[in-house]
DNA sequence: AATAAAATATGTTTTTTAACACATTTTTTC
DNA sequence: GAAAAAATGTGTTAAAAAACATATTTTATT
């Protein structure tokens, strides 16, 4: 558990949802905010633990899932650069109802609750933005519900893949997903084991939908995975 | 569709949230409210919708549904008096994400968008309580989205009646679901089919946790449902 | 009250997906 | 760089749940 001092952009910097911070709030928030780094795979909360924290995720990839029955654990959305998390709990001050780790070596800006409550309390702006935000969430937490309750194992995979493409879009051959996830994970956002993740993953290969190399993989026939996806 | 208008209490006696509001907004609140009614399995607004009113349920009780892959619906939550609802899209000024619709003859009052979100707007406190009620919305589609993907049947049928028992609790003798749910709305809150829905009450019925008569239905052990519900 | 329509109940078959098993490859760790 | 551990790939079996079918009961309609 490194947790190296580094240089960031400053906070109203980063998104237009600090950006609405007023100079004195600004100074306000630097105060509470500091720099942490994880390692690749380490746990930033946990399900259950008392909020404390909320977060702005500066460089990697963070992973939010809550573990169901047995260790099969559930990813309820995947986070890139300038998202934040831990937020909803800090509001409602309840324990994290979710957990939350890194994909890859992560930083991030930690903000105490009381200063990010105190922010909401004070600034009408952020508050609603911050409102809009959750009001997203909610969205596709209730979408997601339906997805994965009622598609079949292709069209949640082929939600899944289309869902990184969406969220983090392609390498610079714009072709290859900008997402290096192993099977384990892509099981996991997508309801279903890894021997299945696997095993549906080389049908699209050999269907010509998708190439697969290790992690690396093409969407070749992005239209042909939405159908899919839509069908069930 | 008949729309008669009738009386009910202010908006500002019917829970916490709306005594929040100045006596102004109480004015201005009660310009912008009006009493509707609905009949029995009446829809009251449709997926996909343009937002145009949030709701605050007077009598009754309403079901929010989204219809997934071939008509299946999934029951996302329901409501007692009192409650609020399609306040979620009207916050984003999005289109309503889910459908609502009279579980049995209902009155509501309608708010019109505009006058909810200046509300929002003008009351910090009134947004705070809105933002709450959103966080915990949020919270309960994530433990949703898990139950429904990782129980079986038997534990999602088992969690659906204790949620029923926990919104609305029992009938005057302390034991009997003061809720008459068809088996269809029972299986659409528990992701099965009708017939599976059907067949697992009677099981639960064989095994003494449940006495059924009709849609009237008894809780006799609580603990032994909980804990199918627990295991999946 | 008679009829039609909808809901409930239950058995059987088929489909879907998890569980299990094991070989192979890749990645970590020392 | 060797050994160990983890991840990937694929076949087989078992379990879960949907689909289908049909009888019966209840509720709605005229």
């Amino acid at each position: 558990m490194k947790r190296r001092e580094e240089h960031f952009a400053p906070l109203w910097e980063l998104s237009a949802l600090w950006e609405t911070l007023t100079e004195e709030e600004r100074r306000y928030a630097a105060e509470h905010v500091e720099v942490v780094l994880y390692d690749k795979n380490e746990l930033i909360h946990e399900d259950g633990e008392e909020s404390e924290y909320m977060w702005i995720l500066l460089r990697g990839k963070v992973r939010i899932f809550k573990e169901g029955i047995g260790q099969r654990q559930q990813i309820i959305r995947l986070l890139k650069p300038f998202d934040i998390f831990g937020y909803r709990a800090c509001i409602a001050d309840e324990p994290y109802n979710s957990s939350a780790s890194a994909v890859e070596n992560c930083a991030v800006y930690r903000m105490s609750k009381e200063c990010f409550t105190q922010l909401i309390k004070s600034n009408g702006t952020f508050c609603y933005n911050v409102m809009l935000m959750m009001a997203t969430d909610l969205a596709i937490s209730e979408i997601q519900t339906v997805n994965l309750t009622q598609k079949h194992i292709r069209g949640r995979l082929a939600e899944s893949l289309l869902l990184l493409l969406k969220n983090y879009g392609y390498e610079e051959d714009g072709r290859t997903l900008a997402t290096l996830l192993p099977r384990e994970d892509l099981a996991n956002m997508s309801n279903m084991t890894t021997a299945n993740a696997i095993r549906t993953l080389s049908q699209f290969a050999q269907e010509g939908l998708i190439a697969v190399e290790g992690r690396h993989i093409q969407i070749l026939e992005e239209n042909e995975l939405k159908h899919i996806s839509r069908l069930g």
